[in-house]
DNA sequence: CGGGATCCTTATCGATACTG
DNA sequence: CAGTATCGATAAGGATCCCG
């Protein structure tokens, strides 16, 4: 027998599922990353993610914006600019994200040994 | 300027932006979660899991051993046996996942107000 | 400069069928 | 029961061109 509640659970892990898999893409940790720095605007924001093609980017940080994560500040002069930035809540997302990647490099060692163990025993 | 390290830095988010891409697939957060209950056997976690076909689960299983993160035991019975549990590692995993999924809970609201004036925005 | 539109190439997913 | 193998559909990713 489970806890009554288990099934609201359920549509909750798949509710967080859905939220992780728009915000764990690829790219957007190494965006959020780069944004919590401070603003930036587009193609300096695709020099220092490194190599990300301008669709990805763009729609990667549309996605941003539209969960709200990301603001977007257009400026109409000539050369258009535009500028990206951390929301508050965007930068409220920092602190789980840093979470977990401080838990991954704390255990990098033990995750890099467990697949080394892994591909030894696949190959033998 | 930067600081010298941040090349590193970068190299660094790679490698976590890569770990969470293995790790926040639809289906890794709904498994790992089922297993933190206690061990389970294949059929019994794709009942647990839902909709989940038993390539996709096996392939995630497979990904989710090969990181460490869980186990495999086969007993040789007829019929087969295999029980999947969460290794050391694979439970100390669910404490930056649980601090992730509560925040998504927390933000929620916040999240999806921002996805509906995004949307209003977006059809004005 | 900041993208949108298009086309093409790849992963990914799911369904079905088959094995030890 | 616990998978592997195969196939077709679909989505994601990248390259290129173009426009305001």
């Amino acid at each position: 027998m489970q806890a009554p509640d288990y099934q609201a659970e359920t549509a909750q892990c798949v509710f967080i599922g859905r939220m992780l898999g728009r915000v764990t893409d690829k790219w957007t940790v190494l965006i959020v990353r780069v944004l919590g720095r401070g603003p930036c605007r587009f193609n300096a924001l695709r020099r220092e993610v490194g190599e990300i093609s301008q669709k990805v980017l763009a729609s990667t940080l549309r996605d941003l914006e539209e969960n709200g994560l990301v603001s977007r500040t257009v400026t109409p002069v000539n050369p258009p600019q535009v500028e990206y930035a951390l929301t508050d809540l965007g930068r409220d997302f920092l602190r789980p994200i840093r979470g977990l990647a401080e838990w991954v490099l704390e255990n990098a060692a033990l995750i890099e040994a467990a697949r080394a163990e892994y591909a030894a025993r696949a190959s033998t």
